[in-house]
RNA sequence: GGCGACGUAGCCAAGUGGUAAGGCAGAGGUCUGCAAAACCUUUAUCCAGCGGUUCAAAUCCGCUCGUCGCCUCCA
């Protein structure tokens, strides 16, 4: 049974989709107007792995997730380039779609964009005034939250206090200084379709309701987001939604937490971000992604050159195992096995796999609970080294082998659901950071002549030349590795 | 001012009523010509502080302190 965390009902409830087999599931994007940070990378992983891990419980996920690629900051953009806001908006779809690639982030089934569903939009803006809830006033559509009483149920805000705050801009056209823009008259020069109210053009809030409606219904089971999301943009979707439609318009509602930065919200604002682009120079796609995942995807993460690093060197450990794992098994398939009949080590293994299976999918199920489900994994992966290391299993050992490879059957499932360890130890090890500078570095015949002459050196007990050696390739980055059957390299 | 989240080892981080997962770093060991790498072992008498409830609390309740977020564009 999963079990969600509803920012709906402020507590987590047994996940029961709407129709029994399918699951349909809408995750705001971006606003394309330029490149990515790690922030958004987070909602989009974390999305993923939801996705992901429902498909893997047997439910059939349509997921929708949209590119807002018409709003001020794009326009504002353009005029600050000599781009059209169009190209402005194509530009940094294709960006985010890079980006989300290299994090190996899974295509959404529908990836809707605002400007592609204008008809619907200027519909559902017509639904909602043609119930009493919108009015026109000077070319500009707004929503009238006063009068959709289920307004603030989502952040759990109450309008008199929102006013009391009196961070409210006083806009005179506006019944209420909470009422919010569904449809904006456009100056010239700016974005504009012909629309009952003049030439204009979507608020902020409207394309996620007119999207969603379109691709997955006006009533459908999972929205999530992040957390600033919350207020006002998902409180206004819900207003928009079920002012239209009368229905009740998402069932589970999802926010993900930030990423910060010194213990600071990461943030355009701030100045204080890191685009995906900038990390990816320096830390494998996989690092970054263990390192998402690593913390429950409603707390905040702390963003750190030390943590990356500590990503990567657990993947490292990882790909050890799974290296002392294939050598261990050789071209050996595993097989079926009798439980009750193991004793000793492979009694032991078989336990700890059991004990793996249950305890990640506990985790996942409990509000997809990433941190603790690799938990699980690294328990597991020194269960595994434990018999893998320093021995050579023989035929006689073929039943410690087939529990071994259900070892393996179990953290690759695993694995896939999280898609993270999906490279080979070898492509692991000999990675070179996407960017690093490879000039001065000696060819592959250049490394393995000077193996083989330290190999030389070190036959003849010649010590000095050998370290010599094994510096001078240090120097370079290269590091050396002595093992029973000769010298492997990798760079460091 | 209103609403909310969080505070677990040197660092990161699960666990939310039954006596502290995991990762990084550190220490010891195995291996090695010496190293490195890898692996194994080990590292919190205790979960911000103070009270309370309970046979039993890091886990529930109250208060205090601290950090952060939303209330305005923001993943």
């Amino acid at each position: 049974m999963i079990r969600i965390y509803n920012t709906l009902s402020g507590q987590k409830e047994e996940f029961r989709p709407i129709s029994d087999d399918a699951v349909r599931m809408y995750a705001c994007g971006v606003t394309v107007y330029d490149h990515s940070h790690i922030g958004h990378a987070r909602g989009a992983v974390v999305f993923d792995v939801v996705v992901s891990y429902l498909r893997h419980r047997g439910y059939k996920v349509k997921y929708a997730r949209n590119f807002t690629d018409v709003d001020d900051k794009i326009i504002k953009r353009a005029a600050e380039t000599d781009m059209t806001w169009q190209a402005v908006a194509e530009k940094y779809t294709q960006e985010y779609i890079k980006d989300m690639d290299a994090l190996g982030v899974g295509r959404p089934d529908v990836e809707p964009k605002a400007t592609e569903h204008i008809p619907e939009i200027i519909d559902l803006v017509k639904r909602i005034v043609g119930n009493g809830y919108g009015y026109e006033s000077g070319g500009d559509v707004f929503f009238s939250v006063r009068k959709f009483k289920g307004y603030g149920k989502l952040s759990g805000k109450s309008l008199d206090d929102m006013v009391a705050g009196s961070r409210v801009d006083v806009d005179g056209r506006k019944e209420d200084p909470m009422d919010f823009v569904l449809w904006k008259s456009s100056k010239p020069g700016e974005p504009a379709w012909d629309s009952p109210w003049g030439p204009g053009r979507p608020g902020w809030h409207i394309e996620c309701s007119a999207m969603s409606f379109k691709h997955l219904g006006e009533t459908f089971d999972i929205h999530g987001g992040g957390m600033d999301l919350q207020f006002p943009h998902h409180e206004n979707e819900i207003a928009q939604a079920e002012a239209a439609t009368g229905k009740p318009f998402v069932k589970y509602w999802m926010h993900n937490g930030f990423v910060n930065v010194n213990r600071e919200k990461m943030s355009k604002s701030l100045g204080n971000f890191f685009t995906i682009k900038e990390i990816l120079a320096k830390y494998e796609p996989e690092a970054i992604r263990l390192f998402l995942l690593s913390t429950h995807y409603r707390n905040p993460i702390d963003f750190s050159d030390q943590s990356l690093k500590d990503a990567r060197a657990a993947l490292g450990r990882y790909y050890s195992m799974v290296e002392a794992l294939t050598e261990a098994l050789g071209d050996y398939k595993g097989g079926a096995y009798d439980a009750d009949k193991l004793t000793g080590v492979a009694r032991k293994l078989h336990k700890a796999t059991a004990a793996f299976r249950s305890k990640f999918y506990e985790a996942m199920d409990d509000d997809f609970n990433t941190a603790g489900a690799l938990g699980a994994v690294y328990e597991l992966v020194r269960e595994v080294n434990r018999v893998t290391v320093d021995k050579v299993l023989s035929d006689g050992d073929q039943v410690l082998k087939d529990v071994l490879s259900a070892s393996r059957d179990a953290l690759s499932e695993a694995s896939g659901i999280l898609n993270l360890f999906q490279k080979t130890p070898a492509d692991w090890f000999n990675r070179q950071a996407a960017g690093a500078d490879a000039s001065g570095m000696p060819s592959d015949d250049e490394i393995k002549a000077l193996i083989e002459e330290r190999k030389q050196a070190r036959a003849g007990k010649n010590w000095k030349r050998a370290d010599e050696i094994r510096d001078i390739l240090d120097a370079k980055g290269i590091e050396l590795l002595d093992g029973a059957e000769g010298t492997k390299w990798r760079l460091k």
